[in-house]
DNA sequence: CCTTCCATAGAGACCGTTTTCTATCCGCCT
DNA sequence: AGGCGGATAGAAAACGGTCTCTATGGAAGG
């Protein structure tokens, strides 16, 4: 019983109407790209602030074939690093005169897959994911098909943090090495002459973030003839302040011992340092920490934690730019792109030569 | 000389060919609200899957009139208050099926004003106007233009974290009583002895959080009895960790003295925090401290920063809900909604008595 | 004075959906 | 047997723009 005229938009008609135009001249003032005579031109722009009119872009969208908008799916908002590379992808985007289109998919792969489904309804310029995932076979066909199938609508499949899907497929990788810059953590502890170095890590099993964080951990270890001990390794850690604390606290009381932690996130490693103090011990005197992210709470511990720098909003500028120039330039759009960007150690205060032979102090 | 045909997306209408009925009986079995017989909906969707059709959004919302689409305005996706409202209000989006659009400022009010004209563009069912602003009546005038309008194309202005602009607009303001959290942070202070409270805060001149905050702080003394020395004020803090720094080193070196500090928000909390030790003082013995919004860096912070709790998420999604539950009632639409959340003081550990007069090291 | 051409403006097709209004088929009731 | 109504399907008119093609007026040139 609803009234279905409720409200009706002011469309380009009726600023036509009032400014006793056609509408082809409207659309042309807008455009600003046919010529117009002035008196005309100044008749139509009264009329449109008089009738406060504001074009469509879904009609707009709708002849053009596709839409001035960049889409972000991204597991969490909350986490500085995936904030900033979320911020530098929307610098870029707007500097561009995008606008974007943000999902969020709490780390569901059934929701990022929803979320895309929903970019390709919107006909996005092109789809950004933002952080790891589960990498396998399925994983990997899915993303083959969505990456055809958006190439295939003109718009661009481009994973940011994430590794590529394989060869030769139109999509664009903006990663970091992600697993340097874990060997070049792990290298810094044992070069302070650490040798039992606890790795906290996590997330979902398969979790492409972790298993090359954890790879570099492995290979600096073996190559500086420092023997990995599985026992060391914990990947049951998820990724939360909350979650490092609490198991921190269960490896002082109840692990091996140990002299150092690598922590998988700069996160994770503050609550670790809060456990360790907790336990009446100190860092970097009994305890070395490391974090990864390299994140603003990283200066704000005290002491001020050693990690891992990540470019993140370098990362999600150069997403947006990379897609966003390669429609542009019109090249042949079946082309693979793939750009990784470096990491380093950023030496602070929390890493020390071992005092003992390493920490348990409950038992 | 480009190929004007280079992509033409795959329609409605190819799904219809491919599965030998008409267009409308695509569009229903999409829907799924008018009877299809089993076999042609079974035909019909066989289709959709081999042709891997997806609907056009942009043509929907030209009929429909509207989106399902919610827009979010904000300063910048980075401060930790600002996404965890986004967050919330994301997630109460999502939960009800809407995408999000998501547009930052940098706290320049005219691109506030470019992206709430894109957003009008883009028909979105609401536009959240997340974070404080510059209050004066070019403001206000221009807010309760904006307003109308959205109210008039069937959309509604939410304003999130920031006072409302007058009585009787088609408004939903979702605040919190940022005025009373100052109140009770500085109660606080000088309940436990302090007189000579530095208040750090900033953010342009006119900026609402810091008027609220500052109005407080304020009440506060007076209530207290405890005089307002304007030479312990302090506006000219950007929100940074960086300036909460060299605000508080300038001050520790060359101010008067003074036994606490009252910082704008947690982040320039966590730069004083950083200048008292680099001076050689400890928190709280030397100088106590408060910080604002308690955001996750409040309990990795040592001494833990004893703050006021604001309900950011919250707050997001109660935006998010409010301006949809209005239309889907669809009450008369004018009306304004106002809902304050309250704030409280955390209390953790870096407050305790002051230990002297009052400390100007330096001098 | 008539043609030609430029500058400007309008008419109308089209973009991909939804939705109303019709049309058909078929079984059932009278 | 004929009319009726329910179930299903199609035709075509919107929705609000852009853009191509055509039309008109007047100035310039012969």
């Amino acid at each position: 019983m609803a009234r279905r005229d409720e409200h009706r938009q002011t469309t380009i008609r009726d600023v036509a109407a009032r400014a006793g135009v056609s509408v082809s001249t409207v659309s042309r003032v807008m455009a600003g790209d046919y010529p117009v005579a002035q008196a005309t031109k100044l008749r139509v722009q009264r009329a449109i602030k008089e009738l406060n009119y504001v074009a469509n872009t879904h009609a707009r969208a709708l002849v053009a074939g596709s839409t001035q908008t960049v889409a972000f799916i991204v597991n969490d908002v909350r986490g500085p690093a995936f904030a900033a590379a979320v911020h530098g992808a929307e610098q870029e985007a707007a500097r561009r005169g995008r606008l974007c289109l943000v999902c969020t998919t709490e780390g569901d792969p059934e929701r990022e897959l929803a979320a895309i489904h929903l970019m390709r309804e919107q006909r996005a310029s092109a789809v950004i994911l933002i952080g790891g995932t589960v990498d396998d076979p399925a994983y990997r066909t899915r993303m083959a098909e969505i990456a055809r199938s958006l190439d295939a609508a003109g718009s661009r499949l481009v994973m940011c943090g994430r590794p590529p899907i394989g060869a030769d497929m139109p999509v664009t990788v903006v990663e970091y090495d992600n697993e340097a810059g874990a060997y070049a953590a792990t290298a810094h502890l044992v070069s302070r002459g650490h040798r039992r170095i606890l790795f906290l890590g996590g997330g979902p099993p398969g979790f492409t973030t972790t298993a090359a964080r954890l790879a570099g951990y492995r290979q600096a270890l073996e190559d500086n003839g420092v023997p990995v001990d599985p026992e060391l390794i914990e990947t049951t850690v998820q990724f939360s302040r909350t979650s490092g604390y609490e198991h921190t606290r269960r490896w002082l009381s109840s692990g091996p011992p140990f002299t150092a932690i690598f922590a998988e996130t700069d996160v994770v490693a503050g609550g670790a340092m809060a456990a360790i103090f907790e336990s009446g011990l100190s860092v970097p005197e009994d305890i070395s920490l490391v974090g990864y992210d390299d994140i603003p709470l990283a200066t704000d511990l005290r002491p001020q934690l050693t990690t891992v720098r990540v470019p993140y909003e370098e990362l999600g500028r150069s997403a947006v730019r990379l897609a966003l120039e390669l429609k542009e330039g019109g090249a042949r759009s079946g082309s693979e792109q793939h750009v990784v960007f470096g990491t380093h150690v950023v030496v602070r205060q929390s890493v020390a030569p071992p005092a003992h032979e390493g920490v348990r102090p409950r038992r």
